[in-house]
RNA sequence: GUCCCCAUCGUCUAGCUGGCCCAGGACACCGCGCUUUCAAUGCGGCAACACGGGUUCGAAUCCCGUUGGGGACGCCA
């Protein structure tokens, strides 16, 4: 219906806190929404509650937005600057009939609804005592009916004007509340659509009836179902990690987090998972969102993690792991050597962070023995006269080829009756100290002959002393 | 308390214009294969239409109720 119209959405987080998941699930289906209609995705900050809202808490949200590659092509536009055009919409409905002065103290507002007090003020006495200087907030006259509208995720939902109760739309101080900054920002900003969480859904009436009382046309309206934790309550610090920057800071690539993100609460219909930002804005519709609440769960979201950095290009892979094992205090002593390391270790990474343990014994020579790992494979006796022997034979490989450094092994595990999984699996901990790894032989090549046979040397003195 | 909304495997979900569904995929989990540990991978398995009434030849799909869950009721957003 709106064909021929430019789609203009908007995402308006509120600073008081940093983006958290919700947040930035509705931030990303907007964003979602304005890519694939070739519209606008403008972002406002709606910062009105001077008390709890913070410039760190804005520059919060942009980094998460930043993070998550949402750009916008709009804004932030600040309510905080805007303060006198919402009083002039307030005024205009006040003149209009359709909102009234209030002069209950702020302590007592108990009276709302239909049979507000203030509501039978008439005009004169209205003005006289706000001439007189008497402090006042606007309050809306909510009409007597009924209030319907079509939501694009939930249908149509309809409410009795009666439980709307005369909800304020200018504090006593003069600034604006929610409804008011909304519906305001909407009108004036063009937003055709607005698409937010659900949690709105019971401000929407109030909303339509402001945009009815301006003589303005309504937007289309979507609700997003909510994210809940994995105890169905709804997500909050009780979760653990809730702001996205913490996601990052765990290890989640943004593009794993972006995928999983938009698989929450909508479906492409099919059985697709796994889909980049092109597919997504191609197949990403209203009509793919489900109406029930989400469980916010980690499993999946690893599993993403995980591919996501299995099917990363050598070089990003490189700058992550680059970043992670710096972040860790570890230099690689070759960073040439990286590559072969990371594809060893490509299919055992789920998050960044792995990085750094997985990998300290590709670059650096002070790690421990895993003591699990230690207790498993080392505590075999025969290991203390094996050992020796074995390195031994290895410095007689001049070569150190993959095919060689196996056959030494085997060929001398054949001669001393023992299974050669022993002496790989001990080997293994001499060469990473833990006892989980990639291959033996592999992990040789990346280290090198003298890496190789120092920590081997390194296990056979570890032997002696047990 | 009042109002609004939701309800398919443990989780994300497909299905929603009724028969192709004794319900499909993915994650997780459990087996088996491979094997030098762990991953990866291959194969297999476990597992759901909340409940009760209708409507219909036939319902996960439509209607009503119950239960459960969520949300909103601020001079917060």
């Amino acid at each position: 219906m709106l064909k021929h119209k430019e789609v203009r959405v908007r995402f308006a987080p509120s600073p008081t806190g940093y983006l958290h998941v919700g947040g930035a699930r509705t931030a990303l289906f907007n964003w979602l929404f304005a890519r694939h209609h070739n519209g606008r995705f403008i972002l406002r900050i709606e910062d009105t509650d001077f008390t709890r809202s913070s410039e760190e808490m804005v520059e919060g949200i942009l980094e998460g937005m930043r993070w998550l590659g949402l750009d916008w092509d709009e804004g932030p536009y600040f309510q905080s600057q805007r303060i006198e055009r919402y009083r002039e919409f307030a005024d205009k409905l006040l003149q209009g009939g359709s909102a009234y002065r209030c002069f209950c103290r702020v302590e007592n507002n108990s009276a709302g609804g239909l049979g507000h007090p203030c509501r039978s003020l008439t005009p004169a006495e209205s003005a006289a005592r706000a001439n007189s200087g008497e402090a006042f907030a606007v309050r809306f006259k909510v009409p007597g009916d009924k209030t319907t509208f079509q939501d694009h995720v939930f249908g149509s939902i309809e409410v009795d004007n009666s439980v709307l109760e005369d909800f304020v739309l200018l504090r006593s101080d003069g600034i604006p509340t929610y409804h008011l900054g909304v519906v305001v920002d909407d009108v004036d900003m063009g937003i055709t659509h607005v698409i937010r969480g659900a949690d709105h859904i019971s401000n929407t009436p109030k909303q339509i009836l402001l945009y009815l009382a301006a003589g303005c046309p309504t937007p289309e309206f979507a609700h997003l179902p909510l994210i809940l934790g994995p105890d169905k309550q709804r997500l909050s610090k009780r979760h653990g990690a809730t702001s996205v920057m913490a996601y990052a800071e765990a290890g989640y690539l943004p593009d794993a987090f972006f995928n999983f993100l938009a698989l929450l609460g909508w479906s492409p219909g099919d059985d697709r998972e796994m889909l980049t930002r092109e597919e997504l804005i191609r197949l990403f519709s209203l009509e793919g969102v489900g109406k029930a609440d989400a469980v916010f769960g980690l499993d999946k979201l690893d599993w993403f993690n995980s591919q996501y950095l299995r099917n990363a290009s050598p070089e990003v892979l490189r700058r992550i792991a680059m970043e992670e094992l710096q972040a860790e205090g570890i230099m690689p002593f070759s960073p040439g050597r990286i590559d072969a390391a990371l594809a060893l270790l490509k299919s055992r990474i789920r998050k960044v962070k792995d990085f750094s343990t997985v990998f300290r014994a590709f670059f650096a020579d002070d790690y421990p023995y895993d003591e699990a790992a230690a207790a498993r494979f080392l505590k075999e006796p025969a290991l203390r006269n094996l050992i020796p022997e074995l390195l031994s034979r290895y410095r007689q490989d001049a070569a150190f080829a993959l095919e060689s450094t196996e056959e030494t092994l085997r060929r001398f595990a054949e001669d001393k009756g023992v299974k050669a999984g022993l002496l790989i699996n001990a080997l293994r901990v001499a060469l990473t100290g833990q006892g989980v790894a990639p291959g033996l032989f592999e992990i040789m090549q990346v280290l090198g002959r003298e890496k190789t046979l120092s920590r081997i040397e390194r296990l056979a003195e570890y032997l002696q002393d047990q």
